[in-house]
DNA sequence: CGGGATCCATTAGGATACTG
DNA sequence: CAGTATCCTAATGGATCCCG
């Protein structure tokens, strides 16, 4: 599947790896989405945002344990990504919504069997991670 | 989908989240999983050992940029997770070899289905980007 | 050959305080 | 309410040397 070898794509011998022909383009932004999948918010942001818009101050309860300074970023990422819409309403007390996108939703179907993936195989791997962690 | 509010779990708001009833102990290997996904290496080298079983150092020379510590430390972890297996031959000069566990190689198609994703709307992000970064 | 040990730079992320 | 700014710590990862 290749997914990011874009740092060491300067020399000659990157068609050899896991990456074959696949443009640098690609390479990084592929990191990119696997960096932000791999992050500790960005998912459950994606998650709580599945059934609805919200606000900052609901998004910070429904997420528990997020920083202000973590989800501002978060949020931020997620909508230059295209995943999440931010619109800001001129009133007083400001109001400011959060809404996933359609990409924003077809992504967190695609993580979802992801986590299903790990849910069907968690027994497995955890008996197999009993007897090598005691295997002296 | 929820994943991982492991941290925050302690209290009493934690129902209200994007993980509603998911007991702990899947939450934080759900965690775990993710952190490979979304770690440099892993996947890198579970698509290099997609083909087949490699050596230590043909890893190192297909994975570019990987250093030997990382390459050790992946490895390592990828094989507690049970996704790949170690098989030392005793021999002069020594020889070790790596291969994808059922495990891995459905771990592989998973991701695989998400590299996918990645691929099928990269346009799509792309122009959503190009005009949120240079919206002032 | 297949690593282990060590040192160092970068980064992600948490806590807190303050603001329009 | 919805952030911004600042400081600080822990984890990630690269480089290098060494060893069985």
């Amino acid at each position: 599947m290749c997914a990011m070898d874009v740092a060491a794509r300067s020399g000659a011998a990157a068609d050899r790896g896991p990456c074959a022909g696949i443009p640098a383009e690609q390479m990084d932004f592929i990191r990119q989405v696997l960096d932000r999948v791999g992050d500790k918010w960005s998912l459950l942001v994606i998650a709580a945002l599945e059934a609805g818009p919200l606000r900052y101050t609901d998004l910070q309860r429904d997420v528990p344990g997020i920083s202000q300074r973590m989800l501002t970023l978060t949020v931020r990422q997620l909508q230059q990504d295209g995943l999440v819409t931010r619109t800001a309403y001129a009133e007083v007390p400001p109001r400011v919504e959060y809404a996933l996108t359609p990409l924003g939703h077809s992504l967190h179907h695609i993580v979802t069997s992801l986590i299903t993936w790990v849910a069907d195989h968690y027994g497995q791997i955890r008996e197999h991670r009993a007897h090598t962690a005691t295997r002296p």
